[in-house]
RNA sequence: GGUCCUGUGGUGCAGUUUGGAGUGCACGCCGCCCUGUCAAGGCGGAGGCCGCGGGUUCAAAUCCCGUCAGGACCGCCA
């Protein structure tokens, strides 16, 4: 059908005879001579039909998106129209020959890359949207991830093995979707929220490194950063602690990332403690890309009569560069989105040039003392023409507040900083209290604790580090992992402490338990999104831009409708009856 | 469940603050002209439930209430 691809071609096909196929992407007749840019996924090439060429009279009634094929002799453009914007801007087709393939209707929206279409209308023709730039951009980096990745884990000897979509509810986590069985009326399967128990259970089964392209399912609200169904690089490994994981792990991010990034990829991936990451960061994600760090000023406080300060169990400050001229309202902003975020209040310091001093001025730079005011602007190295936010209270509100801040006055776009990975390890085994005084799990109840804190788990449960660990890239938590619990006893231990008794366990995880029964190795794992790593290597801030069909916020799908009511016959067969009318 | 933002010819916007005729810009579409353009150009034309419903008013795209759709975020996402 076609002998070249338009985007291909080159002046060194001069002369060359081609047949080529594509989109009318742009017509530009001019009564005599008319110029056609024909697009296909390689890029567009002008089609030149001039005056007078026998059989090519249909050219006058193509219109945008219409499907052609042309063949003829490339030849270099005359002198003086060579056109440096496009990559075949040297050359051009002189057509001899020319057949409708296809016609279309004018679109609904254009094509070119430029225009920001409203999203709506572009899911509802996502068939047209795909034809654009971006996204055939976006979805051939995904698709050089997902090769790099599966490259990267074959080359360390992992197995790819399939795990079921149709599986049993586990009631710990996130809202399953659920589908009814037809063949057991009243009994539902559950979709996975991801592969975890099942790749444990491979463990058991003796495949030592599985990994797997995984298709997961949440039944939760839909963000710029979330869908219902999204993938991940799901892996497990035996006889393998932590640093096993994260050096396998690493060699695959870096190799989707050098893929499509060449030369923006870092050699390794950093590393950072959750305590650390806090505490310079004010956030378990923390946005490596900028400076602007939270700064300790416990001791400049030490002894102060200021009473915001007084006995407050963590001080610290962060210096906006450049940001010192900020309006009375820009600053009123701050102190209001600070109390939204939990902070009792937020103190803010201009930074200004008094004969030749570098001084503080805010409405409460009184009641300091002079060397608190001069240990301020020391320890955060503050200069003229900076903006200074200081926050006290609890250590957990004042880094967390202080590290919103951070990113809102900040953080630079998606796709400029460079890519910074880093590991953030040692998070606490749980987080918080949850109901009846129960610690809760932060990651999952089969994490293994730090081997340090075994002896705080009765004393002082919430100070226990675990063996979990997050990749982190630019602030976006790509994914998380941990070091499995695998002797029955340490289980045992934490089910106590989590208040999950014998027949919840049995329950909830029956089958895993029976599985550790005969012989569970060792083994760690790590799962990772690849939507979101594939939208930050495309520049992108949103994975609806880099999925083919993905959902609306409110989990619809503008192109085929869904979600749709079903037929009453499909109901019965389910034994299935719907309670209440629904809306719409 | 909640907060905030958006909705105006096919597309992207302006108009809404301060109510006064569907007013404007760019693109697209249709017709005519045009032999070197490249987002071609020139001339002419068609195209509107101002998301939807209600209210206030002599008068509503504009003010008020409700609702629908979309987006960002909080909750939620072990």
């Amino acid at each position: 059908m076609r002998t070249h691809r338009p985007g291909e071609l080159r002046s060194g096909d001069d002369g060359t005879r081609v047949t080529v196929c594509g989109w009318v992407a742009h017509r530009r007749d001019h009564g005599g001579v008319v110029f056609l840019d024909l697009r296909d996924a390689t890029g567009l090439l002008q089609v030149v039909v001039d005056p007078g060429v026998a059989g090519l009279e249909d050219v006058r009634r193509v219109r945008s998106e219409w499907v052609l094929r042309v063949s003829g002799v490339v030849r270099p453009r005359p002198a003086g129209t060579v056109n440096d914007s496009m990559p075949t801007g040297e050359i051009e087709l002189g057509a001899d020959s020319l057949e409708v393939l296809s016609e279309s209707e004018p679109p609904p929206f254009p094509l070119d890359e430029r225009a920001d279409i409203d999203e709506v209308l572009r899911l509802r023709h996502r068939y047209l949207d795909l034809r654009r730039e971006p996204m055939q951009r976006n979805l051939r980096v995904r698709a050089a991830v997902n090769a790099a990745v599966r490259a990267a884990m074959d080359a360390q000897g992992f197995c790819e093995i399939e795990t079921p979509m149709l599986i049993a509810s586990t009631p710990e986590g996130a809202r399953d979707f659920v589908v009814p069985s037809r063949l057991h009326p009243g009994s539902f399967y559950a979709l996975p929220q991801s592969p975890q128990l099942f790749k444990q259970l491979l463990m058991v089964g003796g495949f030592d490194r599985y990994y797997q392209i995984a298709r997961c399912l949440r039944d939760e609200d839909l963000r710029a950063d979330r869908q219902f169904e999204f993938m991940q690089l799901d892996l497990e490994m035996s006889f393998a602690d932590q640093a096993d994981v994260l050096a396998a792990t690493s060699v695959a991010v870096l190799a989707a990332a050098e893929a499509v990034r060449p030369g923006d990829a870092p050699d390794a991936v950093a590393q950072i403690t959750w305590r650390e990451a806090m505490d310079r960061f004010g956030s378990d994600k923390p946005d490596l890309r900028f400076g602007m760090e939270l700064i300790d000023l416990g001791e400049v406080f030490a002894a102060t009569e200021f009473r915001a300060f007084q006995g407050a169990a963590c001080v610290k400050g962060l210096c906006v560069s450049g940001h010192g001229e900020s309006s009375r309202n820009v600053v009123d902003g701050l102190v209001e989105r600070a109390k939204q975020l939990g902070a009792a209040g937020l103190v803010w310091m201009r930074v200004r040039d008094v004969d030749g001093v570098a001084t503080l001025e805010s409405p409460v730079v009184k009641f300091l003392s002079e060397p608190e005011r001069l240990g301020i602007i020391d320890t955060l190295g503050a200069k003229v023409g900076d903006l200074v936010l200081l926050a006290s209270g609890s250590w957990a509100t004042t880094v967390s507040v202080l590290g919103q801040l951070r990113l809102d006055l900040g953080r630079p776009p998606v796709s400029e900083g460079g890519l910074h990975f880093v590991w953030v390890v040692d998070f606490p085994l749980f987080e918080g209290l949850g109901e009846g005084g129960r610690p809760s799990p932060a990651h999952h109840p089969f994490t293994m604790p730090h081997p340090d804190d075994f002896d705080l788990l009765d004393s002082d449960p919430l100070a226990v580090r675990s063996q979990a660990y997050d990749l982190v890239l630019n602030g976006w938590e790509l994914g998380s992992g941990s070091v499995r619990i695998h002797r029955r006893e340490v289980q045992q231990r934490i089910f106590a402490l989590l208040g999950i008794d014998e027949d919840d366990q049995q329950r909830k995880f029956g089958f895993l338990l029976d599985a550790f029964r005969f012989g569970p190795p060792p083994h760690a794992g790590f799962a990772f999104g690849i939507d979101r790593l594939v939208a930050i290597l495309a520049g992108e801030d949103n994975i609806r831009e880099v999925i083919a069909f993905p959902k609306t916020q409110s989990g619809t799908d503008p192109l085929t409708n869904a979600p749709t009511p079903i037929d009453p016959t499909q109901l019965r067969e389910l034994g299935l009856a719907m309670r209440a009318t629904p809306k719409s």
